[in-house]
Order: C-alpha cells, then sequence, then structure tokens
DNA sequence: TTATTATTGAATATGGTTATCATTATCATT
DNA sequence: AATGATAATGATAACCATATTCAATAATAA
C-alpha cells in the first residue's frame, strides 16, 4: 500500500503508536491541495474506512497541527480547515476568501517578499516578547466575482 | 453625554435607526484598546444597562464589522474578538497570539513594510481574480512567555 | 502469545453563535 | 407633542463545531 509508512518515522517522534486512522488522515491531506474541514475529512475517509469516527478526526487533526505536519485555519464560517504544509516553496501560499460563498483563492504573489517579511517579523517578534512562534496565518477576505 | 452623537451620522448610512444597544456597543469599542469578545462586551454593558440582551450584542457587532467600524478576528480559542478600527497610523498593529493561554500583543513594528506589501497584494489579487478585498488578517502564533 | 496501555469511537456535553417571534422603541409625519 | 409604521430588541430555544467521558479495541514490548 502506497504512502502506508510514509510518515511513520517522523510521526512517531511525536506518539507512540502508529495507526491506520492516522495513518489515513495524514495521508489524504498530503495528496489533495483542497482546504478541508473535520466534517470533510470524516466524510472523505467514511467511505473507504466506515468504521472511522468523526472524534478521532478531531484529535487527529490536532495532533498533527502540533506536531507541524499540516496547518489550521479559520475559515469564517465557524469552523477550522486543515491544509498539508508544504516545505516546497513553490507550493507555499496565502489565502484569499469569500466571506458570502466561502471560497477560498490560493495566492502565491510576491511569496519573496513575504516570507522575507514574515520571517524577519517573526524573529523580532521572538525576541522582543520572548515568545516562541510558531507559525502565522495571512489572509484577505472580501467577495468574490460572483458575489459582490 | 459624551460620544452620544459621535457616530450616529456615519452609522447612519448603514441603518436607520440610533438606538442605545448602538451606541453604548460602539462607544465601548471606541474607548478600549483591548480585543473584547462578545460575551466580555455584553458583560461590561450588562453593569450599566441591565436590560440589554446578548443577542443584541451579536447583531450589533456583526452590523459594525459589515460597516466598517470595527474589525472581527477568530482568537484560536473558538471565539471571535472585536476591535475598533482605527484611521490613524500609529494605531494600525497586528496580532501575535498565544495558543495556550489565548494571550494577545499587539506588535507595530515593520509597518511601513507590511501596509506597502498589503496594499499591493490587495491591488494585484483583486485584478487577478475579480476580488473585492475588505480587508485582511495577518496574526502570529505560538506560545508566549509563560507558556512554552 | 500475552500483557500493557495508548488509542479509538459512541454517546454525551459544552460553548459560541444564530434563528424565531412577541414586545418595544425610534422617528417621520401629523 | 402625539401617532403609527416598522426597525430593532431580547428571551428562549435551536444549531453546529468541537471537547470530554469511558468502555472496548488494537499496537507494541516482552
Amino acid at each position: 500500500m502506497p504512502g502506508q509508512y510514509k510518515w511513520r518515522h517522523r510521526f512517531q517522534a511525536y506518539v507512540s503508536r502508529w495507526t491506520v486512522p492516522r495513518e489515513v488522515i495524514l495521508d489524504l491531506l498530503s495528496r489533495t491541495s483542497k482546504h478541508m474541514s473535520a466534517k470533510e475529512i470524516y466524510a472523505s475517509l467514511y467511505k473507504m474506512y466506515p468504521g472511522i469516527g468523526l472524534t478521532t478526526v478531531y484529535r487527529t487533526l490536532d495532533l498533527l497541527v502540533r506536531a507541524g505536519f499540516i496547518n489550521r485555519f479559520p475559515s469564517g464560517d465557524g469552523q477550522n480547515r486543515y491544509e498539508f504544509k508544504s516545505n516546497k516553496k513553490k507550493e507555499q501560499h496565502h489565502h484569499l476568501v469569500c466571506i458570502k460563498c466561502g471560497k477560498i483563492i490560493d495566492y502565491r504573489d510576491f511569496v519573496d517578499e513575504e516570507l522575507e517579511l514574515v520571517k524577519k517579523t517573526e524573529d523580532t517578534l521572538a525576541k522582543k516578547h520572548s515568545f516562541n512562534v510558531l507559525g502565522h496565518n495571512i489572509e484577505f477576505y472580501g467577495l468574490c466575482e460572483k458575489c459582490k
């Protein structure tokens, strides 16, 4: 089965047991470029693994966020969405969110400038406030073509 | 009473009636630099206006966000927080949020660079995706001095 | 293979926010 | 200043995402 042991080693630095739910959730997120909610992830996995529980999805997502595998960000409609954290610069992006229909567009404009500023800000804030900066959310919101 | 008619004119471009709840909620937010949740706003106002309802607080906050008087941002603990939107450059800032205790630090570093990049990004995204950009959220998150 | 115990998942609770609807208050008109 | 149309309010209950509880299950070490 492809990917079965793909993340195992890195994952087990954070938790002791490698289980099917952890495997399939991480695998799903690594394969999609969608920004999925917990419910969507659950629904998607349920087809192939009818035993899986929504509770476990929430728990595992939380785990994956803490372990740095995925990003969690609020999507404006009251729920969080999750995406695989890529370390390829090509795939780095931020979000443009429609507050009416919820559509999310990834944008990659000014990545270099953004990353530079983000890095600089992170370093400065970390020093200045003795903060351990773990990540950031940058998003623009407004009305998409259809909704405005 | 100070502030009683302070916002009235600008406000009434968006709604037809000027009411006590609208007055006091807007007034409270304009006076504090705290990032208050709906519940906190309700609790704070309840002392002086025991008749006020939580429902109205939520409704009014929503109104104020849409009318551009205040910013709403998710604070990581599942609830939203609100802050008065200043047009004084001196007061513009973004947030550094502790994911453990919820502490929020306003930072003002690199404001010029940030604003420039934000402006540029907004313009580009608006054109490129026919998006009507209404605002943005920029926040860094991590662990504060006490929690790390 | 077995024992240990981390992990799971069903059920239930929690907590922020929203919808409903009868009552009340604002404000243009008189 | 009084009236009346209706916008706005607030109590209640519903809703929905997420968290907690706990008995059952399954992953690893021995």
